[in-house]
RNA sequence: GGGCCGUUAGCUCAGCAGGUAGAGCACCGGACUUUUAAUCCGGGUGUCGAAGGUUCGACUCCUUCACGGCUCACCA
């Protein structure tokens, strides 16, 4: 970071700003760095402290969408926004204001605004914020418009904006510069806003089924709740490492045994693996447990959930994603993981199967089975190959081989498998669910098999938190959990291909100097 | 991490069997009092992602690297 050329700090005074911005400075900028400098030496303000505003955009839109052309009104709006674009005619201009939700025209004449405020308006730039004051009327075009009397330079700007009509394309810029695309390329607020409703949604309907939104720790002394890559960190004043968290689930638990019945969190989780369009470190999940229900309490919760969540922040129920058609409405398909294979692949698996027989069918249909695989892990191998990706209208499946499921309920028919489902849209999952378990000597015996798994990511993420352990032999209600990737519902929402699209501030890597 | 592709002006993109680049928008100068991608006249503003190599000569060919996209593998 440090430049060769820099001054000593006892200089710093001196430093030339405007001369480090950007090696080398085009002409445009050049230009608009000429202009502060001369209106700074003038003892011009660019940069206002506030603006009083009477009315949005919106608001003008909508009071004055009656309006014919040639009618006008009477009454004197102050509105304020960034200038998108100058169409100049000699002595009447015509300039796009835009502010948080919409834009409008801009009309100023050299009659109204007098000779020096007309021109001095000329020297203003595309991507300065203004406030203006005006009437409101309508051109020969039909257009609304606000007849500028006077106005004022509230912010300026130095950089030139992206091209007004291709606008800005460059996804590695978009994502990186994000207020960028948002100027540019307004259509991506939509996408942001259904992010903005799903989430209200969804706590407007935890919150109506009596559970409680509560905050448990994000720095966490042993990661635990998932199997996953944590992030490392360090406490100064301790000493200690400690790790962002992968998933909230064991502290939401220890809530069930201090007494809560109801509760919920919706925040980040941080996975310290891969990064893809369906993957960010950092992801948002809603993570809610319900005492005394089972999964089956909870695959009739998600069903209501999704349906009030899509309609509440998209008005339907009917979604294009990717090459489908998605519908919500509806009653939702539940199928148990066997007979889910059974109906897509034909293969009737079962436990009573030796497991070399499974291998057998497994390695014919083109799954890849590692030596240490048990008989869960084949079954849940052969299921993602053949069964998920069919998985397009929302389908709960049910009842996961115990192998791959530490924190579920073993079934009660069957010692194999779990009370635990996923709820499948699209060809993927979007949420997971469980029956917990609350018997510490049987949560125990899971951790130890985790910690001494073959398995390097298991072994990491299987530090045995005995802290939650002795919770659970102060006894846990009976309860249901379940979590539902937020990025992943929104991206269905949104026919959003990338994460990243529905992610504001997506993780990309520094740029090098 | 593997494979494929991309990176040229502030933005969107051309270009080249190897002779150091050109359009539109933006910007600058001029004309224009109801336009809306305003129009008309004039002006090209560049470390062709970075570093090496081949060559008389590289934006172009080769190698390595950086960043990004798609895809496979793993995970949500």
């Amino acid at each position: 970071m440090e430049k060769e050329n820099e001054p000593p700090v006892s200089d710093r005074k001196k430093f030339d700003y405007y001369a480090e911005i950007e090696e080398p400075l085009n002409e445009p900028m050049q230009l608009k760095i000429d202009k502060i400098k001369a209106a700074a030496a003038s003892g011009k303000i660019l940069y206002l402290s506030a603006f009083e505003k009477n009315a949005s955009v919106s608001e003008i839109k909508a009071k004055y969408a009656g309006l014919a052309p040639g009618e006008k009104s009477d009454e004197i709006y102050k509105l304020a926004g960034r200038i998108m674009i100058f169409r100049v005619h000699g002595k009447a201009t015509f300039c796009d204001l835009k502010d948080a939700d919409d834009k409008i025209q801009l009309y100023l004449n050299i009659k109204n605004t007098g000779e020096d405020k007309y021109n001095e308006f000329l020297e203003l730039d595309i991507g300065d914020w203004i406030g203006v004051e005006g009437s409101v009327f309508v051109t020969h075009k039909g257009e609304l418009s606000i007849n500028v009397s006077d106005y004022k330079l509230l912010s300026k700007s130095i950089r030139i904006m992206p091209e007004k009509w291709h606008g800005l394309k460059d996804v590695e810029i978009r994502y990186r510069q994000r207020y960028l695309d948002f100027i540019v390329n307004p259509e991506i607020k939509k996408v942001f806003m259904i992010r903005i409703k799903t989430i209200d949604a969804i706590r407007q309907f935890l919150n109506s089924r009596g559970f409680l939104e509560v905050e448990t720790p994000m720095l966490q002394p042993i990661p635990g709740g998932a199997t996953a890559k944590p992030f490392v960190t360090h406490h100064n004043a301790l000493d200690i490492d400690m790790y962002l968290r992968i998933a909230p689930e064991l502290y939401l638990k220890r809530l069930l045994v201090g007494g809560f019945e109801r509760v919920y969190e919706i925040n980040r989780n941080f996975r310290n693996e891969g990064i893809s369009h369906k993957h960010n470190p950092e992801f948002t999940m809603v993570e809610f447990y319900q005492a005394f229900a089972d999964y089956n309490d909870l695959m009739i919760l998600t069903e209501e959930l999704f349906k009030y969540t899509a309609m509440q922040a998209t008005g339907t129920m009917d979604f294009k994603y990717r090459d489908n058609k998605i519908s919500f409405s509806g009653k939702w398909e539940k199928i148990s993981m066997l007979d889910a294979i059974e109906k897509y692949s034909g293969i009737s698996f079962s436990f009573d199967m030796n497991i070399l027989e499974m291998k057998n069918i497994a390695g014919k249909l083109g799954v890849e089975i590692s030596e240490n695989f048990g008989k869960g892990k084949i079954i849940n191998e052969v299921f993602e190959k053949t069964v998920e990706p069919c998985l397009i209208q929302p389908t709960f499946i049910k009842d996961y081989p115990i192998e791959i499921s530490p924190l579920a309920r073993k079934h009660p028919e069957n010692a194999n498998l779990t009370e635990r489902f996923e709820l499948f849209v699209g060809g993927e999952e979007v949420a997971n669910a469980f029956s917990e378990l609350i018997d510490p000597k049987d949560q125990m015996a899971r951790f130890s098999k985790q910690a001494e798994s073959s398995d390097e990511e298991e072994r990491i993420t299987g530090k045995i938190d005995l802290d939650f352990i002795k919770a659970l032999e102060y006894g846990m209600p009976p309860a249901a959990g379940e979590g539902i990737g937020i990025d992943r519902l929104v991206m269905i929402l949104t026919d959003s291909r990338s994460i990243r699209d529905v992610i504001l501030f997506p993780l990309m890597k520094p740029e090098k100097e």
